[in-house]
RNA sequence: GCAGCUGUAGCUCAGUUGGUUAGAGCGCCUGACUGUGGAUCAGGAGGCCGGUGGUUCGAGUCCACCCAGCUGUACCA
């Protein structure tokens, strides 16, 4: 026998077992429902014609985009380190910009326009909150080398039929679309200058949070928060903030009047959609723009597209509000938001963002090739949308029903147990021997804790009759909560535990398995 | 990054105006049960009271700084 351990010396300081903060654990219950969605997802893609295709979660840094490593701060926002050769490799941060160099490098040989679609991890340095993490799942499709607005229309679409699959109902989500044209061509008309760009884009971003008093705040001189804090404003002109602020409130107000029935009274078709009265209002009030009707143009193009496949405003809807990321996009832009409150731990509604994002990049491919080579694609943000449902309860996270646990009643006879679990396995049973040292009544609790169906016994008195004891766990459970009624409770009990001769073994625990709705495949 | 709030057992939290040996519930372990989990009862383990420094005869409690967490905000490919 080894000499036992001695008790920890408790001087010695012990090391501090810690997740670093905006990465998850995930348990079993966890990467089931996760496995499940990306089936669903894989499944709805295929079914539009996309194929896999896969790019490491490293790339050299200056393939995905702006974030250059500095020497003060290389790990802003991105995981960034120096390979041997002193080159900047970095964790992607999404799966477009890798998508990108992928087809660049590949160029000559693939189909295009070529459809594809992945999924994997990508990382953020940055600050974690609800439903975000720094490291997370993103499912991600793209159609490179197509211009058409079918190709957008066909993204919106796919998230559409997407978020229904995975169980999200109708009315629950929506597809919000816009154009970064539009926004371009509505800043030019404003005259807004280009250091104020990007501050007036953020200010029209945060009018679903702020509402239309908080982006005019931030177009003009700023905005106080909750806690004091005080964010600048862009400082625009009374003429420059009615500019933005007419765009701005034209979604709002096209509801309102679809509403009080005004375009009715127009003589437009009743049947149409509030996006056929927005791009008609957004056009004659920025018609002087060429940039902003190019924008119109082609959210009337995908407006239609989705419609005639009968998509309507339910699910797919123009949203001039909508932004996205400042860097890349360079034509429609679409987002998917959850419609229902989400209420936290505390009972406190929580705020996600988008579960799923995308748009027109037209630019990133050409970046490796010196010629025009428009793209669209959209990512599910995986993750997000997990931890989203997991808070609605719609996701399933009632862990699995463990193996069958046979136990050791006789540490001398450990060969035979073993070779129950044997039989058991090749039966295409999941089967397990306890390999701990408790007595048997911890055996039971051990089985219980993994949720084991059953349990199978041989002591003794069953090894004489050349026999074995299966006991039904679930059953059993039951039994432990039935009231006294004694003819049921009999009848029960001898179901949840009863003796087989051995060689019944795989029949007996069959049995129980089938009447839990657990069958095993035949052999 | 900025602002506000919060740090006491594995978890959820008590802890009087500063006062001796810091508590409860749940969970965990052991036993009542040398062949039966979920029920009951009894017992037990588990804490540098987030850290450092200060005020004080005396600090879980007051002060300063640091760290961590939460919320908001900024940034967000």
């Amino acid at each position: 026998m080894a000499e036992r351990p001695k008790e920890p010396n408790k001087e010695i300081s012990k090391l501090k077992a810690r997740r670093p903060r905006g990465l998850a654990d995930r348990g079993p219950a966890e990467i089931a429902a996760t496995r499940r969605m990306l089936e669903t997802i894989r499944e709805v893609y295929e079914r539009y014609g996309f194929e896999a295709v896969e790019t490491p979660a490293i790339e050299h840094t200056d393939a995905l985009g702006k974030f250059l490593p500095d020497q003060d701060r290389p790990n802003e926002g991105v995981f960034s380190f120096q390979d041997d050769d002193a080159q900047w490799l970095s964790l992607r941060y999404d799966l477009t910009a890798p998508l990108a160099r992928y087809v660049a490098e590949h160029f000559e040989t693939l189909p295009k326009p070529y459809r594809s679609y992945r999924f994997g991890w990508v990382f953020r340095n940055e600050k974690p909150g609800p439903g975000r993490f720094r490291a997370f799942m993103q499912f991600d499709a793209d159609t490179v080398g197509s211009s058409s607005p079918a190709a957008d229309a066909e993204m919106c679409m796919m998230a559409a039929d997407t978020m229904e699959a995975l169980g999200i109902p109708r009315g629950s989500y929506v597809v919000k679309v816009n154009s970064r044209k539009v926004l371009d061509g509505v800043m030019d008309s404003a005259g807004i200058s280009e250091s104020k760009r990007l501050t007036v884009l953020r200010a029209i971003d945060k009018l679903d949070r702020f509402g239309v008093q908080g982006t005019e705040a931030l177009l003009g001189k700023g905005r106080h928060d909750e806690s004091g804090d005080f964010t600048r404003g862009a400082e625009l002109t009374d003429f420059q903030t009615d500019r933005i602020m007419s765009y701005a409130r034209a979604a709002v107000e096209t509801s309102h009047r679809m509403q009080s029935g005004t375009y009715l009274a127009k003589g437009f078709n009743a049947a149409a959609d509030q996006d056929y009265y927005l791009i008609d209002e957004l056009r004659s009030s920025f018609s002087e723009s060429q940039f902003a009707l190019e924008g119109l143009d082609e959210l009337e193009g995908i407006h239609a597209l989705v419609r005639a496949s009968s998509y309507e405003t339910d699910r797919i809807r123009i949203d001039p509000s909508i932004v996205r990321g400042l860097e890349y996009y360079t034509g429609p832009v679409f987002e998917v938001d959850l419609t229902f409150p989400i209420a936290g731990d505390d009972g406190k509604p929580v705020r996600f963002g988008s579960v799923a994002a995308g748009g027109r990049y037209d630019g990133l491919v050409s970046r490796f090739r010196g010629e025009a080579v428009p793209a669209t694609g959209f990512s599910i943000g995986v993750s997000r949308l997990a931890a989203a449902l997991a808070h609605l309860g719609k996701i399933d996270t009632k862990p699995e029903p463990g193996p069958v646990v046979v136990t050791v009643f006789d540490q001398d006879r450990l060969a035979d147990y073993q070779n129950m679990v044997a039989k058991l396995r090749a039966a295409r049973i999941r089967a397990e021997l306890y390999l701990g040292a408790g007595r048997f009544a911890a055996q039971l609790k051990y089985a219980d804790k993994r949720r084991s169906p059953c349990v199978v016994i041989q002591g003794g008195d069953e090894k004489a009759r050349g026999e074995v004891t299966v006991k039904d766990l679930i059953l059993g459970a039951e039994l432990a909560k039935l009231e006294k009624g004694r003819e049921a409770h009999l009848q029960k009990q001898a179901e949840a535990q009863f003796a087989v001769p051995e060689d019944r073994l795989v029949e007996a625990v069959r049995k129980v398995l089938a009447r839990h709705g657990l069958g095993s495949p035949p052999s």
